[in-house]
DNA sequence: TCGTATCGCTACGATACCGTATCGTATTGG
DNA sequence: CCAATACGATACGGTATCGTAGCGATACGA
């Protein structure tokens, strides 16, 4: 009940060095063999090899392989920059950009399409899919919202509409017809999404 | 090397009744599974136990496990009808309109996260993933092409950009936000997209 | 320095999966 | 009707996985 008395408490705050070390290498190990094989490439025994961490250690810091899965994800959101650059064509093109060269070099890319087919079914995985779509469309909002403020767009506008009209034509060429994604498209989705916010004909 | 002689050669064209019996049993039992569980979720033990066909018998007919995936995903070609209503506002909307109902209620849509992930991965896939790729974008080659041909939009127009244009916020709706695909949904992205189309500054 | 928390190692048990082997039975087509 | 073919049932060997148990070694922190 109260906070504290006898026992000194493992402290959940501050962790004795040694299992840090222990509870780093193993997510980072964790992650690793996620962005090679995806959700399902990953495999307790072989993040203990791999890591040099005995497999009854991660067993006594995660219940589960499930817990420990989820656990690494949480490092997955990128946190991206939100650009500020005064109009919001320019704050607009920069995040797009910045995506695009996400998607082109960065490792999530590679593990998300099994995060989306596990959150097909397993509900737990749905809701850690939710939260990264949340931080994705996050920066979008702010964007949108300065907009408002200057009144470049109307108030009706939405952020995540306009989230679908950028990232949309991105995913699908990097996870569907797989073609690169150069400046040009870039621009040409992004004065596309524009049109689309200053339209008179509110989108949806 | 000739034609045949001697046996009567089990004759792949015409395959005895029992066989066929067997091997369509099989095929929709895949199938079933597959929508299920994802590629993930199919197992040899699991189709022959649903579908009464004994394993043995199933590796009678495939060498392995992956070919019988393959074969069975060959079944995902949806041949959209492609819409012929003489103007191209209206073959897109039609067209569109087609797709987000497919999101919506088709099972394809259940499997195509783990076809993504694991062609991210095995060439194999990759290669399945390519023909539908392929066959989800014709559709839209056709409809630029008549459009072409009424002089509706440029030459220099690509059918690939349009179906990135389009079918990309619908995937963004149907994978990432999760959010519904309305009718106002799909008239704004077409006629985003037709913007694009008819643009001077040509697309890509 | 010394007790305790944490660790590594090895070995389990249980399950699920792939693919093969054997052998007796049922269907088919001539 | 009969031989060839396909089938079902069962069992197997091999591997990979998840989680747990026991036990001795080690690093930390007071």
């Amino acid at each position: 009940m109260s906070k504290s008395r006898k026992k000194p408490e493992p402290n959940v705050e501050k962790e004795s060095p040694r299992v840090k070390r222990s509870r780093d290498a193993v997510l980072a190990t964790t992650f690793e063999l996620m962005s090679e094989g995806g959700i399902g490439g990953v495999s307790v025994d072989e993040i203990s090899r791999r890591s040099g961490v005995a497999k009854t250690t991660i067993y006594r810091h995660w219940p589960s392989r499930s817990a420990l899965l989820l656990d690494a994800c949480a490092k997955l959101r990128p946190q991206p920059p939100i650009p500020d650059t005064g109009s919001l064509e320019g704050d607009l093109l920069a995040h797009a950009a910045f995506i695009a060269r996400q998607l082109k070099s960065a490792r999530w890319p590679t593990i998300l399409p099994s995060i989306i087919d596990a959150a097909e079914r397993d509900p737990e995985i749905a809701k850690l899919h939710a939260q990264l779509q949340a931080g994705f469309a996050y920066p979008y909002s702010v964007i949108i919202e300065r907009a408002k403020k200057r009144g470049e767009v109307p108030a009706r506008a939405r952020a995540l509409d306009t989230a679908a009209l950028v990232s949309g034509p991105f995913f699908f060429r990097r996870w569907y017809s797989r073609e690169p994604i150069d400046e040009m498209f870039v621009k040409s989705v992004v004065e596309r999404a524009l049109e689309a916010l200053k339209a008179r004909s509110t989108l949806t």
